[in-house]
DNA sequence: GTCCGTGCAAAGGTTTTGCAACCAA
DNA sequence: TTGGTTGCAAAACCTTTGCACGGAC
């Protein structure tokens, strides 16, 4: 597993340690693409059982904060985690059915270049979730 | 207040009322732009102090509907809600200090129209958040 | 009069927190 | 040894739901 290679400096440089469950994290991340705290935990249960959930929430809050995962929504109830080098595309979740497409980011880097030109602000285009309809989706509307 | 026009002839489209509370609701976003169901709950019972949070949500729910009314997530606790009126920009939000840009949405088109092309969604750039840093937080990066 | 909407209170689901034991460095 | 990390359980938090009453049409 390369990814691992260099997971504990990173976490070093920030005063954090590395931990068998957060490598179980990043592992499970790595399988699953998107998951909600859930879906992590119970992944990762199937590797170590007692892994508590309240571990998988502070692991993630861990792995967000050196960078190594972002941190989406895709609805009010769960929030979604996937890694950062997984997110070289964005992502657009059907509304209708909750199918997801994937589009490269590159498509969006002349929108964050017109957006950092107008309010100065940097847009991180590599988690972008976008909402719409897909094809099927489309020819019924919401409120049919 | 123009906007009153028609609310209940949209309501009313779809078999829902034209109520007290749900125009509270209304103005409350019309005051507010941008706000929780808490926020708007607040507003509301400044005028009307029996409104109930869970009437403000079930309005939320009825005016998101019948398209009035838009929903995001600024963070991981709380939706945000925002008149579709109001949704002519595309919102920045910083990640250092919660400041807010806006965009129009125009500039948002092309990506839109491109992902139509690629993948055949339907994006609705109109209620986009985006996340990034403002130009003051972009010189003190999270990890510092 | 009919049926939707409301207030209240209770439940549901997700996320956070306090604390003692544990482990990485 | 030191201080971050974990498991457990309880709490906090946001949101939804059941029910009887009230109001829109």
């Amino acid at each position: 597993m390369q990814r691992a290679r260099g997971f504990g400096e990173v976490l070093r440089a920030r005063g954090l340690r590395r931990t068998a469950q957060r490598e179980l994290v990043l592992a499970a991340l790595a399988d699953l693409g998107h998951a909600t705290p859930e879906d992590i935990a119970g992944r990762v249960q199937r590797q170590a059982p007692d892994v508590n959930l309240s571990t998988v929430y502070r692991a993630l809050d861990a792995l967000v904060e050196v960078g190594l995962v972002a941190r989406g929504h895709l609805d009010r109830a769960a929030a979604s985690y996937h890694l950062v080098e997984h997110a070289d595309h964005l992502h657009v979740l059907c509304e209708g059915c909750a199918a997801m497409a994937e589009v490269s980011s590159a498509e969006a880097s002349a929108l964050a270049a017109r957006i950092e030109e107008l309010s100065g602000f940097a847009v991180d285009v590599r988690h972008l979730l976008l909402r719409g309809r897909c094809p099927a989706c489309r020819e019924s509307p919401p409120g049919s």
